[in-house]
DNA sequence: GCAATCGATTAAAACGATTCAACGCCGTCC
DNA sequence: GGACGGCGTTGAATCGTTTTAATCGATTGC
């Protein structure tokens, strides 16, 4: 039924030892051996065995990317970015979706380490610290992305979050506004406390200003939807005059939710801030002014260090990147 | 280094063929060296290997899915679900972006065969025909998304694009605009020529209808932007008065275009509609109308003809699905 | 002319989990 | 008391590829 090395030797009157170099190592192989061995190839339709391969080698040719979202574009141009960079180096790169779910996360990493991936790059939810060093531990170099390890024991590309959220925040108070709101959660994400804290920062410059926090579930637009209406639900004196949210998605569901029912509350009553600058933010109903990440970068550079630690051994270095955010001010701030 | 089953055994002292039978089928061993082998597992860290599992079982516990662009929201919708149902049945889902690329297709579809996936779900560029046809003689089921076989030849789960081509240009026809304009393309997407051909039937049965087509490059908000600066560019009276896109990233980038820079053309000179609704349609500058369709459904119920095809065997047979898309009016035309 | 060298090829030993026929042990039945 | 059956366990074979040491011819050097 299936084919396999022995029957590409047979046919091609080699041993299976030949055909194996003939794949990997042709030059080592006389051309007309090769010809026939590829002839065999072809008639007999073979397939190489990956699994048997892994095994031999003791390692995948893959890596393992865990996102906490793949439905945010910031996540799926990411990867983009890390899938580039790894298929230049031969490695091909397994996607898996957390959906801020432990469990979820969990299975991933159970799933990349029982198939002996080259490392993995994880956006963690809250506290992983214990159950990434055991990965680690084992033989499995780990990159965290999108926020540092908390006692620089891991390598990480990451952005200056509580920088972001003090310019975020910083913007808004400039262009005049004093009763901020942010928008946000759940606070187990550390790129969520971050932002805040940078935005608490700022305010806290600013006398007269304050700072409401409005937790969400999640960072989805539906999240962010709710939260709108439940401030369109307050008196208008009520609301606060500005809101930093915490990424585009919930800043692009606080839109839909100010803007579409007839109301305008956005930039006029309420001034709107998101953070990742999607691609969508700038068509959002009104354009929306946020803080760019640079999410193909990110993971382009989070490959690199994995592939430097993968080299280097147990012993390697750990490095820690920081990438400075960019204030891309639109409409939605009145720009 | 390495720890395997062997070393369990020994620490256990069983023989290796019980410790597999721990993790497999506990309920064949005895409570107590159940509990003496998982200890051992526990204080070795042992981790098993799945490419010696797959080598043995023959198979992978998961299956391909190739998509044409992971950036776009259709498609990550799509993902989610056939993620989802894939594991119910226990099966992982290895994500692929071809990216319009058939180099890049092939690609996968070779790592795909290489790995022994359960199955591959793709939407193909062009016609894979062939090469779909060889991957399936040598044992791997196939199903075809967004798009049928031309000759019945695979089983398929897609939208009757045709259908919401005629929907969309009725649409337009019916708030009263008469110069069609048709944005999409590569025209090697099946899915573009369906939903012209869809709306070329609409405008032929309108006396005094036109239909213009301009041609994509790609189906990106890029160039839809592009395609929506080029009509900027024409006099005024020689733009269409609608514009049907191929889909929402390509209607996203048009409306920026169109309503961007100062003037608003959307709705009021022209009406624009979209395809695929993707969440960020509603929460575009203007709310996009599209026509829907059911993206998680889709990959669900791929996962399940994949599934059914694979326990069948090689002579199953193969079933088109084939589901309805739904208008959705909001106010890009004057709904 | 014999040894050394070189290139091409081979045969066999891994890699690590799973499976299956065989085995030992114990209690039961006649 | 011996045959039988059932349960738990074992050991070896197996999956398909890669790799290494060994082999075989043929050529070169002296």
């Amino acid at each position: 039924m299936t084919v396999s090395v022995r029957e590409v030797a047979a046919l091609a009157k080699v041993s299976v030892g030949t055909v194996s170099n003939v794949m990997n190592r042709p030059e080592k192989v006389s051309p007309d051996t090769v010809e026939r061995v590829q002839a065999a190839i072809r008639t007999l339709g073979f397939v190489r065995n990956d699994a048997a391969r892994q095994l031999r080698a003791g390692r995948s040719r893959s890596i393992g990317l865990v996102v906490l979202d793949v439905g945010n574009p910031f996540f799926t141009d990411l990867a983009r970015g890390a899938e580039n960079r790894a298929a230049e180096a031969g490695l091909t790169v397994l996607l898996g979706n957390s959906d801020d779910d432990e469990e979820r996360e969990n299975a991933y990493l159970d799933l990349f380490e029982e198939q002996r991936v080259h490392g993995v790059l994880i956006s963690p939810i809250g506290d992983a610290a214990d159950r990434l060093a055991r990965l680690r531990e084992r033989g499995t170099p780990t990159v965290l992305l999108d926020r540092q390890s908390d006692n620089h024991n891991f390598s990480s590309v990451s952005v200056d979050d509580p920088a972001g959220g003090y310019t975020a925040a910083r913007h808004l108070l400039e262009i005049g506004r004093r009763r901020l709101a942010f928008v946000g959660g759940p606070v187990s994400l550390q790129q969520v406390t971050d932002r805040l804290a940078g935005a608490r920062l700022a305010v806290a410059e600013q006398p007269g200003a304050t700072l409401e926090v409005i937790e969400t579930a999640a960072l989805s637009v539906l999240e962010g939807r709710a939260a709108g209406e439940a401030l369109l639900a307050r008196a208008a004196t009520a609301r606060p005059d500005a809101i930093f949210a915490a990424n585009d998605l919930l800043a692009m569901g606080v839109l839909q939710a100010l803007n579409m029912n007839g109301q305008v509350l956005v930039p006029g009553d309420i001034a709107l801030i998101g953070y990742d600058d999607i691609a969508f933010a700038s068509a959002a109903v009104v354009p929306l002014s946020s803080v760019r990440q640079p999410s193909e970068l990110i993971g382009h550079t989070a490959v690199d260090l994995l592939l430097r630690e993968a080299t280097e051994g147990a012993d390697a270095e750990h490095e820690q990147i920081v990438f400075q955010p960019e204030l891309i001010v639109r409409a939605s701030t009145g720009g």
